[in-house]
DNA sequence: ATAATTCCTAGTAAATTACTAGGGTATTCA
DNA sequence: TGAATACCCTAGTAATTTACTAGGAATTAT
C-alpha cells in the first residue's frame, strides 16, 4: 500500500512547476534540476498529468510546461489519480475498472471495507488543492523544501 | 496503492476463521478449502497474525487456530497492519519506521499530504471490527460470501 | 540552420509479490 | 507406542511491477 514514485516525483514536480511558472512556462531541465530527478523520467510523468489535462506544453527553445488552470482548482487527488490510477486499495472497488468488474458485489462482505477505505482516502486528497501546498511553501521560504524522497 | 494478497487473503480468511469458530478451533485446511486459498500461503499470513497475538493456535490432531479475543477487540486495522505493515502512503510517515526516519520532517511540504492520507486510513479501517463483518455476514446467511478475489 | 526543447517508444536491472516445496515439531488416539 | 494430523519454519522461484535509461523524432525561437 505504498505510494509508488510516479506520486511521489509528480506531486512534487507539480509543486515546484507551480511555484516557478508565474511567468511563463519552466522546463521540465530546471525541474528535474531543482527536484534531484532524472529528467526522462519525469517526461513521462508529465506526459500523463497532460493526458489528464492538468497541464500544458509549448515546444521549442524557451519551451516548457505551466498550469493548465489555476491551483486553486487542481487538487492532490487530481495529480495522484493521473499518475498512479484509482487509489482504491483493491481492483474490485477502483474507479478505473468497468462498473461490473466484480461480479458477486453485492454479496461481498469485505467490498463494503475496500470502498470504506477507498472513500476515506478520496476524501482526503481531493480536498487538498495545490494552491494549499504553495501556501504552504512560500509562507516560511527560506527554510521550507517541496519534498526530499 | 494496492493492497496485496496477503492483506486481502488474510482479512478474508481471519472473518472465516471467525465465523467458523464459535465452538472451538478451525484447521486451516478446512479454511483454505472453503476460501479456495492455498494452505502454504495462508500459513505465512497465520504466521503473521499469531505474532501478532491476533490468534491463538492448538497443535496436534484437532488442532487449529482461534481467535486471541473476542471479535469486538479485533479491528480491520489490526488485522491490515498485522499483514501487510503500516499502510502509510510513503515510509516517511508510516508507523513502522524509527520515529526520526526522515531528516527534513519539520520543513517538508508535502509530508503534511502523506500524514493526512495515513491518518484517513487509519481512520477507517481502525473503527470497523470483526464483529461488524460478522453481522454483516450472517445478516443474510444464504446469499452472503465473504469475499471473491 | 542550429540548438533547445517537448514527444514517443523500447528496453532492462532490481525489487517485490505470490506463491511452492519440503522438512521439522507437537499432540492425539488407536 | 506409533501413526496420523495438524501447526511451524525456511528456502527457493516464476511472474510481475517498478524505476528507471537510451535514443531518436518533431517542433520552434533565434
Amino acid at each position: 500500500m505504498k505510494l509508488s514514485t510516479k506520486g511521489r516525483y509528480g506531486l512534487k514536480a507539480m509543486l515546484d512547476l507551480a511555484v516557478h511558472s508565474v511567468d511563463g512556462q519552466v522546463s521540465l531541465n530546471s525541474i528535474a534540476e531543482r527536484q534531484g530527478l532524472s529528467e526522462n523520467y519525469l517526461e513521462q510523468l508529465f506526459a500523463s498529468l497532460k493526458k489528464a489535462k492538468l497541464i500544458k506544453s509549448v515546444r521549442g527553445p524557451q519551451g516548457g510546461y505551466m498550469l493548465a488552470d489555476s491551483p486553486e482548482n487542481i487538487s492532490v487527488g487530481d495529480i495522484l489519480r493521473a499518475l498512479e490510477g484509482s487509489l482504491a486499495p483493491t481492483d474490485c472497488v477502483s474507479e478505473d475498472q468497468g462498473a461490473g468488474s466484480c461480479s458477486n458485489s453485492g454479496r461481498c462482505v469485505t467490498r463494503s471495507v475496500w470502498e470504506r477505505i477507498r472513500d476515506g482516502i478520496n476524501n482526503v486528497i481531493d480536498n487538498i488543492t495545490l494552491q494549499e501546498l504553495i501556501d504552504d511553501y512560500l509562507r516560511n521560504n527560506n527554510s521550507r523544501i517541496i519534498d526530499n524522497t
